[in-house]
DNA sequence: ACCTGAACACCGTTCAAGT
DNA sequence: ACCTGAACACCGTTCAAGT
């Protein structure tokens, strides 16, 4: 068998990460293995294995471009506008992407390395990302806070951004009718904000 | 074979949950599965799907306790304390609690629902109660807000802790060095509610 | 009635062996 | 060099059959 040469390693890797993509959006992300990607792309499992370290890396590498595509889509949708707005605009646009692409963000958010081993230092770069997209805005919009506040008050505002798209995904923010995602967004940026900005 | 009797069912239910807790602490969250619950147990594993649905039912159910645990600490911890104190507190426990215990927190942060099924209502109702505790300090700082603003106030407040809470438990937080995880759920809690208080 | 253990349909991962 | 497919050690879940 084997000897196919049909496609270049590079090739092959794209195949794979678009299938990775295809098997959650299609199929739900708990249905996303080796072995169904295999299949989708028409190779043996054991083929991915000269690709990928594992499963875990080739689903990390898949959600790459889901967070790349939001860095991309927030980048956009912030140009000129006040800082204040741009915070406001990235939380809900990260809110709305979650949202509409629900499954996609399942398997971002549901992920979780086997053997409980550390997340690749590459991964966490790509996150680090957004946190500067955030601090960029929160310079801007009180210059005089010393850098470290920055980080802070950046890292806060994203993570509790990040709670809500989270339960609000994975379907556990039991909201009874009235209380909507998109207004916990706003009420937390706003408000956090407000608050922060008061504050020496 | 088989009629043992040794334990009526609802011993054997509790020595399962008890197991499922012993491997996450002892072996990782990873670890946990029905086969190992019931070797651990001295069982087939055949027998847990007499006292569970599935395995889902079983670590929800162990979850639970971990939560219940939260729940009654939250409410001894905020004795006679002023509602604003009282909200930081039972923030703040959370994640003290969730980085004492990590892989009892990493269980319940990390598991998802086989098959995308979602959660059972039993479940969502247990974690109901913790905003509750939030919504009755709230209601004490500010009694003159409409409840749907305390139950929005509630809902934010407490998924932006445990946005914090998860990224911290799951390492996906890179805090680099100088950024502490208390502070940033202090800065949450403190100019949110500022920011809360102001308007209206 | 209570529990077993074998069976079924899956996993991730490795690696000798084919082309 | 590239890829296979069989093998290994796991899963969750079911259910006829033993006591």
């Amino acid at each position: 068998m084997a000897r196919r040469n049909e496609h270049t390693k590079g090739e092959l890797k794209a195949l794979a990460l678009d299938a990775v993509l295809v098997i959650a959006e299609r199929d739900g992300p708990q249905v996303v293995s080796a072995r169904k990607v295999a299949q989708e792309i028409g190779y043996a499992p054991g083929m991915l294995y000269h690709l990928f370290e594992n499963i875990d890396d080739l689903i990390l590498q898949a959600n790459t471009r889901t967070v790349s595509a939001l860095t991309d889509d927030l980048v956009r949708a912030t140009k000129r506008q006040s800082a204040d707005k741009a915070v406001l605009t990235m939380a809900l646009r990260y809110l709305q992407l979650a949202q509409k692409n629900g499954r996609r963000w399942q398997l971002l958010f549901e992920h979780t390395m086997r053997n409980g081993v550390a997340v690749p230092s590459w991964y966490q770069a790509q996150t680090a990302k957004l946190f500067g997209l955030v601090e960029q805005q929160l310079v801007r919009m009180c210059p005089q806070k010393k850098s470290v506040e920055i980080q802070l008050a950046a890292r806060a505002v994203w993570s509790a951004v990040h709670g809500v798209c989270l339960l609000s995904v994975t379907g556990k923010l039991n909201v009874g009718g009235a209380v909507k995602e998109a207004r916990l967004v706003e009420s937390l940026v706003q408000n956090y904000l407000h608050g922060w900005k008061s504050i020496d």
